[in-house]
Formats: C-alpha cells, sequence, structure tokens
DNA sequence: CCGATATATATCGAACCGATATAACCCGGC
DNA sequence: GCCGGGTTATATCGGTTCGATATATATCGG
C-alpha cells in the first residue's frame, strides 16, 4: 500500500483536504496501524488528481494557499478496491522501545527505567481511548480492527506491568533500579 | 534509530557479515519489531567503517566479492550505547493486513477469508517460533521482549478465533463468507 | 493581549525499501 | 553424474517515504 493509495482510502470517509487526511493517520481511525506523513500525502494527491483517481474543489483565499478539498471519484473508488484486492504484505515494525528493553543491560537504570514507564503508559492510553469509543452502527471490519486494537493495548499493558520485575528492581523508595544479569547467545 | 546504529547493535553479538547482519533482522533476535534491508545496511557499514565505528577484516576471494567480516570497536559500542540512551521514537506500525480487515466490506468473501486466515496463521506460527525458545541463560531484556511477543501473537491469535464471527460468516461446508454490514462515521 | 495550539499548503534533502544483478557453493534426488 | 533449488554473499539503483522546515492566519484560554 503506497501513499497514493492509503490517500484513496481515507477519502471513501468523505471529501477531506490533505491536513485533514493527515489527521485521519495521526488522530483517526488509521492512527494505530497505518502512518503517512505530509511529505507522502501532497505528492500522492497530485498525482491521484493526474490520474483522475479524485477531484479538488480549490478555493483560493487572500494572502495564503488555496484552501484544495478533495474527493473520490468512481474510478478512485474502484482503484482503492483493486489495490485492497492484492494479496497484503506482511505487517511492518519498527519499535525503538523494544530495541531498548531488549538492550536493557547496556542502560542505566534511570533511562532504563523512565523508557519502561512511558512505554507502558502509552499502551494504557491507548488502551482507554479505544475502550471509550462508542461501536453502535460502526462497520464490522472498523470494530473488529478496534476490539483487536484494544485487546492488544490492554495485554501489553499487562504483561508489563506482571513482568515488571525481571528488568526493574523494586527499591524501598518505590523507584526501580536495574536489575544484574548476565548473557546467552544464538536466536 | 537508523540504518548505522542497527548495525552496531547487531554486531554486539559478535562479528558479522552484512548478510549475517541481514538474517538477525530477518529471522534472527530482531526479527519481531525491527527491520532492515541489503539496501540499508551495505551503505551503513561503509559509514560505520569510515567513522570508526567498526573495523572490517576483507577475505578476497577468486572470482567474486571479498568476504567481509565486520566487528565492533570501543567507539562503536560507545555510539551505540549513547544511542540507546536517547529517548526513543515512537513505534512505527504499517499493517495492510489491518487495513483490509477494516475495509471488510469493500472485499469479496473469498478474499477476505483468504486474508484472514494467513493473517491468523501467521500469529500462530509466530507464537509457536517464540514459544519453542530456550530462556536459559538469555539476557533478561531480551527474556522480556520474547515473552511479549509471544504473548502478543497469542493474543491476537486468540481474538481473531473468538471473533471470527463479526467478520466472516459460517457455511455449511465449513468455510466462511463475508457477513452483511452497515457503515457509520467518525473515528 | 499574548502565547500556544490548530488550521492549512508546500517543499526538500536525507534516509530507506524492494527489486535486481552477479556468482559460487551445497545438498538431495533422479 | 548432474540438474535444480536453496543458501551464502556483496552490491547498486530508482523510487518512495520520512522528518524537518517555511509560511500564514485563526482561535482560544489565561
Amino acid at each position: 500500500m503506497n501513499a497514493k493509495m492509503l490517500c484513496l482510502g481515507a477519502l471513501t470517509f468523505g471529501e477531506a483536504s490533505g491536513y485533514q487526511i493527515r489527521k485521519l493517520f495521526e488522530d483517526g481511525p488509521f492512527a494505530h496501524f497505518y502512518d503517512v506523513g505530509f511529505g507522502s500525502i501532497y505528492p500522492a494527491l497530485g498525482q491521484a488528481m493526474a490520474e483522475g483517481l479524485v477531484t479538488c474543489t480549490s478555493t483560493p483565499q487572500e494572502r495564503r494557499p488555496a484552501k484544495k478539498v478533495y474527493r473520490l471519484t468512481d474510478a478512485g473508488r474502484r482503484a482503492f478496491k483493486k489495490a485492497l484486492g492484492q494479496a497484503p504484505l506482511r505487517d511492518k515494525v519498527r519499535s525503538d522501545s523494544l530495541l531498548l528493553l531488549f538492550f536493557a543491560d547496556l542502560l542505566d537504570g534511570e533511562h532504563l527505567e523512565a523508557t519502561f514507564e512511558g512505554y507502558l503508559a502509552h499502551f494504557k492510553d491507548n488502551a482507554a481511548k479505544l475502550r471509550s469509543l462508542d461501536n453502535a452502527g460502526v462497520a464490522p471490519g472498523r470494530r473488529f480492527v478496534r476490539g483487536m486494537g484494544q485487546t492488544l493495548y490492554e495485554t501489553m499493558a499487562r504483561y508489563m506491568e506482571t513482568h515488571r520485575h525481571e528488568l526493574l528492581v523494586e527499591t524501598d523508595s518505590g523507584t526501580a533500579r536495574r536489575g544484574k544479569r548476565r548473557a546467552g547467545v544464538g536466536r
């Protein structure tokens, strides 16, 4: 899935500006499993328009760039469906946080703990956000993916809490310190 | 974390060729939370060598490129630790499979089902792989991350099985068909 | 009223991804 | 004995994407 097709997918929710599309990936329905930045969206929309996949209503404004609202064409909708029809690529994950926890023994306890707590908070936060959503009248696909995300975040938070002691050693003050450990090779 | 630092991280496991580093990301310990391709590794190693972060033993061979084995220097080890010390970036996920399930109502039942089963098999597979590993003598960070991955894959597989009926409607023959549904807007 | 945040388009270089080229080796089956 | 498939191995290259930045106004709270 390239940026162009992702924009078309976003536009299935209705007309939108480039900025609004970005928000769908930052905060909106796609936030938890895809990301696209401005640097990809604007060129992609230009290209999609050139190919007749979207139309654009440009409202000129004084002293700043015209506001442009994009709308999916029938050809665009067809192109998106077709793209979905291809066998999907395998998921791509890049997690600095897990890399850092993986190399816990190379870090000083303070930074390790801060990262750990931040990561845990991130999971709890996302779980809470998804939990608060109303699923009434929401399409099954979307509901399914929401539920999956919620389950994932909740499970990861729970895992981190129950296994915290493997990485962080509690002290009397309530703060934690890094535990001692030793290596091992091979996968 | 850029490709250069990831290579240094891989080399903390001992000397390796570019090809072997790739394997660490494809199959090895990093496979589940990071990925780097040849196109990033070879230039990164060249750069790291120019900066004195790694050394290289080049064994010339007849009729094919010299075999090059890279080894971390003290400066390289320090550089990697320092890179880990930075606040980690937020996780990046790009999942075509979830996008596809999200837009389940735009797909024909056959393709949806195939994708669903493939994705479920992928989770089960990874869970089984991680379950089969021996954690004896493995560093706590690595063990923690392994366990987290295993829990994640198992939970996702279980979720997909228990919620399958929301997306796929079972038929008498044992195969499934897409259910009917209807929209809803907003986040 | 000031500063922070949100709306909004746009670009640009660096980094990265995926595919491809090349080439020899090794192992099993016919 | 040899052929095909898989593995080891380096390397490049074009296209895509990322992240930071520039610009400008509106809005909202303290």
